[in-house]
DNA sequence: AAGTCGTGCTTGCATTTTGCAATTCCACAC
DNA sequence: GTGTGGAATTGCAAAATGCAAGCACGACTT
C-alpha cells in the first residue's frame, strides 16, 4: 500500500488507512463477526494470506483501529480488538453492505446479519455493539 | 487489482469493485466534484498518474458504475458518467466522508460541501444528485 | 493541406506490493 | 527436553503501481 502525504480529504485519509483490499475484510471480522485471533482471520473465506494479515493488521494498529492485547489464559494467545475510531466505522460498513447487497446478485442471504440489516439496522448495530464493552468501558 | 471469484459477501463484492485505493478518489471527483473529463480527474490534489486513471476509468465502466460517452461539442473530448449503480454509493460516500471529519484533523474545512456535510447531510445529497438529471431521467 | 494544439490513452521500465509455501520464533504442556 | 499450536517472517515468482515519454486523432489555424 502507498502512503500519500497528509491529506486535506476525508475519504483520502479514510483510504489511506483501510483502503486496501484486506483491511476492510479485517474490519469486517472485527465488527460483524466478532473475531479477535490470527487463526479465526485466516480462517475467512476470502483465504487472506500470512504476511498479508500479519502486515494488515500491523497497520490497523498504527493507524489506532485496533489494539493488539496478550491473551487472557494463554499469554501467546494475541487477542485483536477495535477502539473507537474502529467502532465507528459501523455507519461505513452497513452502507457497503446496503450497497452490496443491492447489487451483489450472490449474496448469501443466510447470513445471520444480512436479514436483520434491511429489516432493523439500528437494532443490529447496538446489538453488534455489546460484544465492544469491554472495549468502550 | 486482484480479482477474487465471485464472492457471498457484499462487502468483499463491494471491495472488488472500488476496494482499490484509486477508484473511490475518481467517484468521489464524479459524485461530489461533478467531474466528467479525463483532464479533470488528472487534476486532483491526488495526482493519479495516467495509466492508472485510464485503467480504472476502464474497469468502473466494465463493472457499471460509469457510462463513457461522447463529448457535445467536441466528440473527441470523451465524458464519463455515474450511473444508478454509482449514484448508490452516495450513502457510502457521505458515511465515509462523516469518519474522516471525525479523524483526520487535516480536514480542510474550507472545501465547500464539509460544512454542509455535518449540517444537512439529506439536502447536500438531494442538491448533489441533479448535477445528475440527465443520468437518471 | 499542413501545422499544431488539446484530449484521451498506451508503452516501457524501475519500484513496490501481492500471493503462496516454507520456515522460524516462542509460550506453554507434558 | 520434546512436542504442540499460534503468530509472524522469509524467499521468490507474479502482479500492480509510479513515472516519463510518446502515440492517435479530432478540431482549429492559416
Amino acid at each position: 500500500m502507498k502512503k500519500r502525504p497528509s491529506t486535506v480529504c476525508p475519504i483520502v485519509y479514510a483510504l489511506d488507512i483501510w483502503g486496501d483490499p484486506w483491511s476492510l475484510v479485517i474490519l469486517r471480522d472485527v465488527l460483524i463477526h466478532n473475531k479477535r485471533h490470527y487463526r479465526e482471520f485466516l480462517a475467512s473465506r476470502e483465504r487472506i494470506s500470512t504476511n498479508i494479515l500479519s502486515a494488515r493488521l500491523q497497520s490497523l494498529v498504527e493507524a489506532g483501529l485496533l489494539i493488539k492485547l496478550e491473551g487472557d489464559t494463554n499469554r501467546a494467545q494475541t487477542m485483536y480488538r477495535p477502539t473507537q475510531k474502529a467502532l465507528d466505522l459501523f455507519p461505513v460498513v452497513f452502507a457497503i453492505m446496503h450497497w452490496g447487497l443491492k447489487y451483489n446478485p450472490n449474496t448469501d442471504m443466510t447470513i445471520p446479519i444480512m436479514q436483520e440489516l434491511t429489516t432493523n439496522e439500528k437494532a443490529l448495530e447496538l446489538r453488534l455493539l455489546e460484544n465492544f464493552d469491554d472495549v468502550t468501558s
